[in-house]
DNA sequence: GTGGTCTAGACCACC
DNA sequence: GTGGTCTAGACCACG
């Protein structure tokens, strides 16, 4: 279980930590049953506070994303990866609608902002030499 | 001066309004010279706690956009309009790089996040029945 | 605001505190619009850690039964008292079933639980001496 | 030995297996002297942690229900029946009671209380498509 | 002033 | 061993 947290990005660890456990059942690495990584050990792993973990773990338990086996962990639920796909789905939507109704409401017309968009396509292609 | 300020959308009420404020000086609604509205106008006609206001436009002086005449109120300096056209242009290549950056790391393709895009322009132009 | 708090009954403050502001919205006590008592105060107020409280008031945010103002306070939601008098039913209602799916699983039938059922109503409308 | 252990409904695992013997006594299926099923088997049965089947037959034990006949196994005890008919109805009183308290500190009069009541032991009798 | 995040550490129930 | 609750206190963003 490797996760990459960002301390000084502005987003709580615990969401980011979510976030990718949400990623990795959409994608199946995380199956139905399967066990998330002990509170504990991803703690001492990613060198982070219990409580922030928990706090993440609770989070998924209260979307009914993963459910508490007393004594055992947390276990991915069954319906997960269904809704997990749907989340990511509709968060990155909702993100890039923000973006498209920003550049409109800033004055930019659709050729330019499709101008915009190739040119970072672009980039994410062939990453540039730095920043 | 009217701006349009949501208060439920994360985005700090303080840096809607001096984005917005960018945004006119960088159009040439606002040119070198004009003044601000004053705080406590603004506050008024927007219903915001003039502390808002006012951080808003501390954030304003300190990028240099805006220059206090003492006694006057707050003056768009000279320089202003290129300088916030270079931001607008920066500030929304980098919200749609995050989000297509993020699209990508999700694992959508380059056809889906160009169906995504054309979803939500269209929808920009002919907004839905509410939503 | 007054609630009433019992550590030592197996049910989470954090919850009794979320309960007991779910029943004051429910019967119209705190309406739309009104703020919650500031996280520090009932803090104080019941002497209880303000984590706790917090704990509390993000579990009725997450439920979308309060929004949080910036700033300002934690405000009760507009559809909120309608979500929480279904809530408040389709608790009682369940642990009636449970109470009663018990009852008949324990070998009890349906005679002997209306007796014990009238003995209860009964006591609840003349309180015992003591215990 | 047939119980029926519901690994998510907030009752512990041990606790469901205690009662169920408890009852089974109560109701003479259990006779004093009898044989409660070994640790082993029980949990082998079960699909259960044997560690939760002991921590049953301790309680059962501490309670005087049932006695250790060393080399042989765990016998019910000879005043079990009477005790374990004594608590069973004085469990499901409780349970009802507090149901029906928090039913009227709720703010339903009797006659709804009843009518609830009603519906959940009609439908205990005919149990509905699925939910 | 407001809520929100994070850390640190104690204690509990359950398996 | 597991997660869950609670306390205590620091720091931050926002109004």
């Amino acid at each position: 279980m490797f996760f990459h947290v960002d301390t000084s990005n502005g987003v709580p660890v615990y969401e980011q930590i979510a976030r990718q456990i949400k990623y990795r059942i959409a994608d199946g690495l995380l199956a139905p049953g399967d066990l998330l990584p002990s509170v504990r050990e991803l703690a001492r792993e990613l060198s982070i506070n219990p409580n922030t973990i928990a706090r993440a773990y609770r989070d998924l338990s209260s979307e009914e994303i993963v459910e508490s086996l007393s004594g055992v962990g947390l276990a991915v639920r069954s319906g997960a990866r269904r809704a997990c796909q749907t989340q990511r789905r509709q968060l990155l939507q909702q993100q890039i609608a923000t973006a498209l109704r920003d550049s409109v409401q800033a004055g930019l017309d659709t050729d330019a902002i499709r101008k915009l968009i190739d040119t970072e396509l672009a980039r994410l292609k062939s990453p540039p030499h730095s920043s």
